[in-house]
DNA sequence: TCCGACGTACCACGTACAGGGTACCCGGGC
DNA sequence: GCCCGGGTACCCTGTACGTGGTACGTCGGA
């Protein structure tokens, strides 16, 4: 049996193409839609091997219908597609479920490419771009980590190190051989560098920039 | 002036195919290693723009390579470089800060192509099997993680959830609407069902179990 | 039916923390 | 020479925190 495909999106351009594409390189398309509602419908009826979801869909949002096959329909993967790489987006798409995530403009093959990775299961296409944003979310945010205010000295860094791991000031002046008021004024300045003002955010930083490993 | 490029891997082979590579599209080679140690002391002194770092090598970690050059020369971008995907190989190289993952064998093209793409900093070249494995992650349904402990009531996370980011019990309090001396309680349960004593610890448990995004 | 487990809510006490000071030493410039 | 900035080191004060209590509603099983 060959693989079933649909394609859930409202450019009719774009949806021939697709089919064309997917067609030509000898898969079935049993199926399109031009709106979310439809294309749950449609996932739900068929429930082809894999569906191409447009993430700019009109009314009911590309996310929301990914979760929803997803939910309804957990055998069909779902690839997003869309021209836009907007962080919020990208995570939502990939959050909800997507098993990849293609920018449009795509070559021909890239597309095959892309359906054929995600139904090996054992990779899952990502754009460059989205990439970056996803390492991005699993770093901890902060768009582009680098350069953020002043490096801490060794001293420092040890100081945070025993700090974010819960352990009191007078355990670090112990464990380091320094004065309890010493702890404090590395912490005072490391609460500087880092700009916050708490160990809870001091710990949550440390990990976003991996200086500690959690 | 042009791109400047260093190499850390074991296999000699290997590392002048690297240099080849980058030298025929443009990129100057500033030196190579083959150990860990002597790849960080090369970062050090030459700053290049971009790092191949083997993850396979002897003695020391490329992991630990890469968050070491990380940390010492934050202009220097990592791309790590290995045969294997293991899920905990990728993830502990993309935490430590690799920028790019790129899966042996690779094509010529593919290695100059990641090069130019991360120096450009829009994006992160991820081969796909890679990225699977960072999805997984995200969607928090990697091995292990999950089941530590007692789970967390919708109140309780929401307490978490401000806390961790460096709020106060008053603060949480009147963002939750009850009293500070209730804020402690449910940081009192919290601690006890996640076995931890301080705010920072909580912090660090709460982003390693994705309770929290950070 | 009643009782226990759990989530929710509040108070009081002692300590650890955050932020305000001050001081010394060292290396690099003006 | 001199001062200046960064790293190191210490003290003091008010506050937020960690931990000990108590109490009430609800749900499900003994």
């Amino acid at each position: 049996m060959p693989t079933r495909a649909i394609a859930i999106e409202d450019d009719e351009a774009v949806s021939r193409l697709i089919a064309q594409v997917l067609t030509a390189h000898g898969f079935e398309m049993v199926g399109t839609a031009a709106t979310g509602e439809d294309g749950i419908a449609l996932a739900k009826r068929e429930v082809p091997d894999v569906a191409l979801v447009d993430l700019g869909l009109p009314k009911m949002s590309g996310e929301d219908v990914i979760a929803a096959i997803r939910q309804e329909v957990p055998k069909t993967m779902c690839i997003a597609l869309t021209a836009v790489d907007i962080p919020a987006r990208v995570l939502g798409a990939l959050r909800a479920g997507a098993a990849g995530y293609i920018l449009k403009p795509f070559h021909a093959g890239e597309l095959a490419r892309a359906v054929e990775d995600v139904l090996r299961g054992d990779s899952a296409p990502i754009s460059p771009r989205a990439a970056k944003v996803l390492l991005a979310e699993l770093r901890g945010d902060a768009p582009d980590q680098r350069n953020h205010g002043p490096a801490l000295s060794k001293r420092e860094r040890e100081v945070l190190e025993l700090l974010v791991h819960g352990h009191t000031y007078a355990d670090v002046a112990n464990a380091l051989g320094i004065a309890e008021g010493t702890v404090q004024t590395y912490v005072k300045r490391i609460y500087e560098k880092m700009d916050v003002s708490t160990k809870a955010e001091a710990a949550l930083l440390a990990v976003a920039r991996g200086l500690v490993k959690p």
